[in-house]
DNA sequence: GATGATTTGTACGTATGTATA
DNA sequence: ATATACATACGTACAAATCAT
């Protein structure tokens, strides 16, 4: 325990105590919602008076936006919300899928009983919202299946990074359960996923794992080829 | 035609240093070199008058810095300099190694017969600067070793990635090469890791690039605990 | 291509919260 | 514990750069 306060374990809220940390969330979360599209331009000014507060903490906020990648800042332009290139996308995509194997690898080697039960639930919690096709409360227990790996790999800079990742891919994930049948074969790739962990099997989970996460950039891929791109 | 003036072939457009930026620069090198040391506050009042600049760029390169995780910033507090834990600083190394065998993993596969040319002549220069055991010059090359070969991954999120975190444990690995005889071992190292990479045998680098990686953390390890730690 | 309008970048003053006597 | 000192958070004014006409 000898927490001699530097590193911090908090991923978890914190007080909206300033308002700079409170315009970053609403704006992280519009980009993520989709709400702030990739290419539109960010004018701070707009953003202050809709937000009540002055330029000064709408600026910073742009800023640890511009550092998570979320948005892209040049000199004396607006802030763009970020639009990867198709390459750069699969890039992204590429390392996700080994940061989630890593974190799949290093849970089978040393989630505690205590961890691996938590997984079970969550896991056997999809079940029924699978059966029910209810794509909502999907979405969020998949977060809790994924962030309880993570969690599991027992890697603090891991979790960050995979964390950071994902929520940057976040845009580009959202349309990823409309296709049909898709819960499902998520909810199997799960199982398989669950069963090399809880064996101990690390390179079953990292198999596993990668195939999952190559299949949500199939799935967006497709989403994104029928949709007739719009033009830049 | 008229190329806006400038007879120069426009090789990268050079972003107009904004104060914020240059500040941002000079605090990271500071940090990295150990002049701003792990644990130390960072007053912004201080900051400004030494750079002569008003407070609100250094408010931003603070912010930038915190993002990066090169300092640690609480609501209305000093920023202080990050000093991870000895747990975390092994969950950093660990991901360093992941991430440098990953981008070894790709280059074996990805590289163009230029680039492997490039990292070869690196290589050889190398081999003289171990000679002369110039340290400085030896820390120079190496990072356009490393960097080279990150580059040859051909996936710019990892390269972006890798260098984050190669640049957030800088702090820690100042002293690497002090060590006697480290040079001609992390040499030695580097021969393994060329010739997986050349023959394209990617798990050959992956475990090359992984022994090395963890042997610069070993090798700090030993440096810190010959130190008797100084206090907070 | 020049000029005015718009937006970002910086300085500085004040408010607010934290630490300390 | 209250008050005081001090550093950060925020708002506002102005300068500088970009863009639009």
């Amino acid at each position: 325990m000898s927490n001699s306060g530097s590193t911090e374990i908090d991923a978890i809220p914190r007080p909206k105590t300033t308002r700079a940390e409170g315009v970053r969330q609403r704006l992280a979360d519009e980009i993520a919602e989709g709400l702030l599209a990739p290419g539109m331009a960010i004018d701070e000014t707009e953003v202050a008076l809709r937000f009540g507060v002055s330029r000064t903490p709408v600026r910073e906020a742009i800023r640890d936006l511009a550092a998570m990648g979320l948005v892209l800042t040049r000199p004396h332009r607006s802030a763009l919300v970020t639009r990867p290139s198709p390459e750069h996308l699969r890039d992204m995509f590429e390392v996700m899928a080994e940061l989630e194997s890593s974190c799949a690898a290093h849970a089978a080697k040393r989630m505690t009983p205590s961890e691996r039960n938590d997984l079970v639930s969550v896991h056997e919690d999809m079940a029924s919202i699978v059966q029910d096709n209810d794509t909502q409360r999907y979405r969020a227990v998949n977060e809790q299946f994924h962030g309880a790996i993570y969690l599991g790999s027992h890697n603090e800079y891991l979790v960050e990074l995979t964390l950071a990742t994902r929520k940057r891919l976040s845009p580009f994930r959202r349309a990823q359960f409309q296709s049909t049948g898709r819960l499902a074969r998520s909810y199997a790739e799960h199982d398989a996923i669950l069963t090399a962990i809880l064996r101990g099997e690390a390179d079953a989970a990292v198999a596993a794992m990668r195939n999952h996460i190559l299949v949500v950039e199939n799935t967006y891929d497709r989403l994104v080829e029928s949709r007739h791109d719009q033009p830049k």
